[in-house]
DNA sequence: CTTCCCCAATTGAACGTTCATTCGGTTTGC
DNA sequence: GCAAACCGAATGAACGTTCAATTGGGGAAG
């Protein structure tokens, strides 16, 4: 990503902090130049409408999150291990970005939802897809479409980081290691 | 529940719809009530304001989910077969109904959240709890808190009904059988 | 059975507010 | 001195909500 204006970002912070406290409506575009400390007209310097604003902002959280599972999958350790290390990373990484994961479940679920691309071309699901893929090969998951991998390594990540960040439960490490290695028991082959 | 208006119900019913196509924003009262065929003061007579309205739809919508779960746990079966039976009638459950499973994912990341009893009053989770714990008592289950078993059986549910839903990705009977199958190779207890 | 009345249900135009967006003007950096 | 960045009051459309007026069904009175 090519480095972004001062303002740009402060608008980007501001609209996914405001949308986390007051949802998606609620948000109106003078609270959030008001909050980034810019005029209302500024907004519309950097983006063509309030439409526009949100699904840039999107892509530059998706992009965040792109960023974490090639960091965690890029390591040259054993499946598991590396397996173990992008379920903490993500889940460390939605966790100290509450309003991030809040703007993400709320976008996914809203009309926009039609303008993301189809899963295959989508760069996060790709990635994950590739990763367990790989497990797949080397013998180490269950002869099961990567997809079906995907989906349930992710929600198990999303749910647990969106009851925590809610405050509705907490989980201590302990907990944490157990859950991953419940999911890990239900996919990994046993030798 | 005793039994609703005709109007009352046409109300649910278009809000769920017309939210599911437009979003929470962008479901304007006026169109809700042109929808469901009444005048907009008619819903102001049923509901104090549409925030209200929207608070209602959700016990509605939930308590149907309540009794999904009641219905499967019900049974006197082997717990395994019980678990299987819970998962694809959730699963069936919001599959056939995308405009509630869309409105659940919608309200439960939005402000409106805040309104929601804490998961232990919460009848659905306490249900499922319940039923979780029950397999940990009878050994058929590991031995972990029902709330990460529960956290972990609704999560892979919503999500393959929500990537269903949207048309991202299609799930045939074999593949949802493996999906079920692994989580209970991940959560029960190898004898 | 008819008439009358009551009140809850219903209507939709009107109101006042809020909001996204615009635009003429000002500042800033080069 | 000239773009590009920035400002914020003004604009007009859209929306939630109100309310005065209308309807309709059912029970009481005759």
């Amino acid at each position: 990503m090519e480095q972004m204006s001062d303002k740009k970002t402060a608008i980007f912070k501001s609209t996914m902090e405001l949308v986390r406290e007051n949802g998606f409506h609620g948000t109106p575009m003078s609270m959030i130049a008001k909050h980034a400390g810019v005029a209302a007209g500024t907004i519309y310097h950097y983006f063509e409408s309030k439409e526009q604003l949100i699904c840039e902002l999107f892509c530059y959280a998706q992009q965040q999150a792109v960023a974490v599972v090639e960091r965690e999958t890029s390591v040259n350790e054993p499946f598991k291990a590396c397996f173990f290390k992008l379920w903490m990373g993500l889940y460390t990484f939605y966790r100290d970005n509450p309003d991030l994961l809040r703007f993400f479940e709320q976008f996914v679920n809203s009309p926009y939802q039609a303008t993301m691309p189809p899963l295959e071309e989508d760069r996060f699901y790709s990635l994950l897809f590739a990763f367990l893929e790989q497990g797949v090969r080397e013998r180490e998951l269950k002869e099961v479409s990567p997809k079906i991998l995907a989906m349930l390594t992710h929600s198990s990540i999303l749910s647990i980081a969106k009851t925590a960040a809610s405050g509705r439960l907490s989980f201590n490490k302990k907990e944490l290691q157990q859950i991953q290695q419940l999911l890990w028991d239900g996919i990994a082959r046993n030798h």
